[in-house]
This record gives C-alpha cells, sequence and structure tokens, in this order.
DNA sequence: ATCAACCTTGACATTATGTCAGGGTCAAGG
DNA sequence: CCTTGACCCTGACATAATGTCAAGGTTGAT
C-alpha cells in the first residue's frame, strides 16, 4: 500500500507518517523498486496506534515508551498500566490548570459592564493581579 | 532599571524579556550609553501585564490585542470583554477535551489488572479504537 | 507523448521558551 | 593599574508536532 492509501486509511497525514518513520516510532519502510514507501497491513496497524495513542494525548516519546511495551511479549500489564495512569495524572492536573485560568477570567469579567464605556476590570486586574 | 532586576522583579526571564520586545509587545526600550537597557515603571507594568496575561493562558497574539486595548483611551469595555470571553471559552474546550482524554484513558485501564501478566486491555484498546 | 496524480527528499515556518557561545562593561579589591 | 566576577549584548541552535512549499522522479491513462 502506497504512503498515500496508507494517510487515507490511517488518517495520518503522509508528512507525519514519513516522520514517525525518521524518529524511529516507524521501523524503516519496505520500498518498492521505485523507491515508494509500501506499507504492510502490520504497519497500518501500528500507524492507527499511534493515532490513537496520539488522540488520548499521549506524546512521541510516551507513544515509544508504550510501543516498546506492545512489542513485548514479556512486559507486565502493570508497566503498561503505570504508563496509563501517569498520563491521566498528568492529563488531568493541564485540564484543572486550563480551569483555573478560565474561573479566574469568568471572575475577572464578571465585574466588566461590557458596555461602550472604557472602564474595564478586565484589564485593571490583569495589569495588577 | 536592568534587565537582570526587571526580570526578577517580574519574574519573566530575559530571554523573554528581549522576546517580547523583538515581537512588538514591549516598545524598543530605552538604551543607557552602554547599550544596556533601561526599564521605566512603565515598562515594568507592561511586563507585568504580560506576564500576568500568560498566566491566565492568553497567546501572545493575544495578548498584543489586550495590550492594544489597554493604550488606548477610546477602547470599549465590550471589545476587551469578547476577546476574554473568547478565550475562557477556548480554556473550556481545551479543559474539555483533556478530560474526555482522562476519562477514555480511565477507563481502558479499569479493565487492566496491573500485575505480571502481560494482558493488557489498555495496548488492546489503543491498538483497535 | 503528454498530463494529472502520485511519490521522493529537503527546507522553512509555527509557539514560547531554554541554553550556550563569544564578546563588551562595570565595580570592587588586590 | 589590573584582575575577577557579575552583569549585559547579540546571535545561533534546540525543543514538539505539524503544515506547507519546492524541485524533481514515476506511473497510469488518454
Amino acid at each position: 500500500m502506497n504512503i498515500g492509501q496508507a494517510s487515507k486509511t490511517t488518517g495520518v497525514s503522509e508528512r507525519m507518517i514519513r516522520y514517525y518513520e525518521r524518529v524511529g516510532l516507524m521501523p524503516p519502510t519496505d520500498r518498492r523498486d521505485n523507491g515508494y514507501r509500501d506499507y504492510s497491513p502490520q504497519s497500518i496497524e501500528r500507524l492507527r496506534f499511534i493515532a490513537n495513542a496520539r488522540g488520548l494525548g499521549f506524546s512521541l516519546e510516551e507513544i515509544a515508551t508504550l510501543l516498546g511495551l506492545w512489542d513485548n511479549r514479556e512486559r507486565t500489564s502493570s508497566e503498561v498500566k503505570a504508563v496509563a495512569l501517569a498520563h491521566a495524572d498528568d492529563l488531568g492536573r493541564k485540564a484543572a490548570a486550563l480551569e483555573a485560568m478560565r474561573r479566574a477570567l469568568l471572575e475577572l469579567a464578571e465585574g466588566c459592564s461590557g458596555d461602550s464605556r472604557p472602564d474595564c476590570p478586565i484589564l485593571d486586574g490583569i495589569a495588577v493581579s
């Protein structure tokens, strides 16, 4: 399967497919005589794995770890779970941080009349806080 | 005030102070005869504004807009409020996305024994989902 | 034979920040 | 007067993940 088709079936851009190969998430892809990359069903599965992991917010570095565990028949599920739970924790912290920003901002906005006058506690709040 | 002192009093790194100047968030800073930047209380206030806005998750581009409004005595508070609320919305969306990832991940992790066996619904889930 | 659609690599851009190198400046102490 | 350490200057390279563009080879269909 050519890279264009692989891109369409996995939803991963050609650019990123090549990139994942360059940084080692994907093994060096088989080439046809003309130099075109040729994707096997296994490669496609691996691409899907990467795409799904990205969708769960894993960084490429974390995905490298997950792929290592995926490839390793000797892994223990506790290793995988540790990675997953650490990431879930991270997601929770980041979400909480964003929510805190949002609350702080809404609090400032509450005092703002939002009309044609220039007085604005939002700007004042940002200036001093 | 030298840049080192400005950095200490605002918590903004020297690197970033120079960068904000280069990209136009800060006006060209006064220089001493030796070429050293010299910060006025107004500059410090502006740096604080930027730092606080960053702390609320505004991008530098959004901050440029906010600074424009801050500088503009003709602004209407509704303009400011619109920027703030749009950003709060954005924060909410991003937080929700992270939370959704977290929930999905925890759901996968729930089925994982987390012991010494290799079977792991987390990896399986990422592979297929 | 030609034309469109595909593939290749490589380069540059993005966002906000860190770090390092090579070199001037200043103040204090010998 | 000279040295030393603590500043300051600019410029370059790096990060993470992705987009886009350019210049060129390939393939398949008309």
